[in-house]
DNA sequence: CATGAATGAGGATTCATTCAT
DNA sequence: CATGAATGAATCCTCATTCAT
């Protein structure tokens, strides 16, 4: 086996130990075992336990930034762009629902745990939102008067808190059309200047 | 000092504590020293470290749960209620920083800490959004296709990370004013059936 | 039991677990087991494992500074000195060969260990005979052209290397008194003025 | 490379990091790396780590106890011969340092790491003084109550502790000179049968 | 009720050694 | 012969919890 995929399979168990655990009750051995490794070669593909968390997340989400670009460069329209954006990440969260946990979970522990950590894989994924808003705001589409920075936690927010849902089994589950659709609504239509509306 | 006194003095020395540290690395010892305790009185008041939690939780939400339902009680108009229950919600996460980070910290790792906790003080207060929109609807203020289960993980998700981004010191800090403002008009323009560009 | 029991028991034990299987040889546990506390007690003494080495270094060898120094108070002829002072050492070391074994083979380790740690009680201890040098050169009873940083080291080698072998059982034990009358005769005879041998 | 380079080159390796870091400090990895060789050809040479600092010890010494008794050969007078086994072993330990900090620190630790090891080129090499002062004695030239075996170990510890000096930089650095000096008066003067002073 | 010294289970990490290539 | 990736046993240290005072 090679290199690359002893890493990609430590990745792999880490993200779904840390997804059924959490960091702190994920023990070394469980991704081990799960890997189907010895404890020690997980150090020789990495620094630490928390080296693991955070390759995890920039990995996971870097595969999900580039295939969430790679749709939106097909679509000129930013009132469709945001659509995709919102289908993208619920469909990648309800396939990967381990990726889902660790970033909603672990996203909000790595500050504590290492200051120096700046998400930059995050907020690259996050500024994607506020650069649709940007595209939007200058072609008309949308409204001026919304501040894309915030609006683009106030969408993250939305998705990560109603994907959060599909993991704890607590409540109705939606589909992801269904959740889409209904994200979608809200915000689409509260972000669109209404032309209609506007004129007398 | 009374025994409530007592209780309380720990649940706001572990607030603060989980907050600055997290649950896992904020240690029973911190807690004691903050409320000026001994270590082993904290376990004449709690079972253990997660009953600390909870218990910080639940308290803690319910004074806003409380004092929510009373701002909301003296409104009628549902528009206005969910205005007031947006404003209500940042300004309590602005003012109580170490609540915020509790609650949407810890929120997210109970369910792996204590598979039978259902967290009712936390659905007990996001219904309350579901509830403003049931009677929007019933009033029709509020569009009917929205459902209201779906709509109050969308506005609580959108409130949480807008105000976890208050504690991280990353970005821009925006005004309780400007958050709320913001956030009022992506969610309520869209969920308000509106009237005008209905009309022909 | 008091703090300062404990602590000592802790000291005791370690300097014989040390003596018997080398710093690096000898577990936590060990230690703990021998002082009959449980492993976690011995860090509410100790910050870790190399503290412990330091402080049965330290607290050993300064016991024994005491008493040395107690001896040489009363008396005043050097030459007679330098003969307590051997006949201490060897004492010493023959009734606590846990502790020869400690300064013989871990003063040795310790540079390695920390960098900054400078044996500060070793180094008092081994300037008494530095003192005891410059006493009987000003007397004149030691030769002027004996250095006396230099025959420090040389005497204590000496009797280090003499008294290690007492526990390697590898050869005749001598007494120690056998082996002070030896020593004192190589160097006293030596380092003394040879007044006879100078007059014609 | 042959296969004898290959293992002078471990030891060679070995001597140097065992010197910089102590035994138990010293990785495997370390000596490969510095020997320029994988972790794994290192068990093709030697049994296990133990048996290479052995190995290093007994080569090392036997390189000096085969030079120094060639010293030794061209000169009849045993005061020489004491004198030419001091400057000798401070030389190699001053030109050596590596060796100098392996022979003194590991030398204390092997009895603890092998029990049935009995450093037999140590013995060897100490017994040269042994030879020389019985030597000595029989050609009265040496005290007849000196006991040889005492004598060398008290002059081996004392040339030892001043070598090991000079690998702590604490203190004044002596030249070999200045030291074989040194340690000659102190035993060569007060060994030696001293004429003047018996005759009457 | 309050204390805080003592406990000891638990886990991250290291590194000597092996063995398939 | 040589390699170095993989192994997994071994151990220091932490900290939630207890209980004698």
């Amino acid at each position: 086996m090679k290199a690359v995929d002893k890493h990609a399979k430590i990745i792999a168990a880490a993200t779904k130990v840390f997804a059924k655990k959490g960091f702190f009750n994920a023990r070394i051995s469980d991704i081990a075992k799960e890997a189907k490794v010895a404890d020690g070669t997980i150090y020789l593909y990495f620094n630490n336990k928390i080296d693991i968390l955070l390759s995890v997340f920039e990995e996971e989400i870097g595969a999900i930034i580039t295939h969430t670009r790679k749709l939106l460069d097909e679509e000129q329209d930013p009132r469709k762009k945001l659509e995709i954006f919102i289908v993208k990440h619920l469909t990648a969260m309800k396939k990967n629902k381990y990726l889902a946990e660790v970033i909603q979970i672990e996203l909000r522990q790595t500050t504590k745990l290492v200051k120096e950590y700046r998400n930059s894989k995050f907020n690259e994924y996050i500024n994607i939102i506020a650069e649709i808003i940007e595209q939007g705001q200058k072609q008309e589409f949308f409204r001026q008067d919304i501040m894309p920075n915030l609006a683009k936690r106030t969408i993250f927010g939305a998705l990560d808190e109603v994907s959060r849902v599909w993991n704890t089994s607590l409540e109705t589950h939606y589909s992801v059309d269904e959740a889409s659709c209904q994200i979608i609504k809200l915000f689409v239509s509260g972000i669109l200047i209404d032309v209609e509306s506007s004129s007398p």
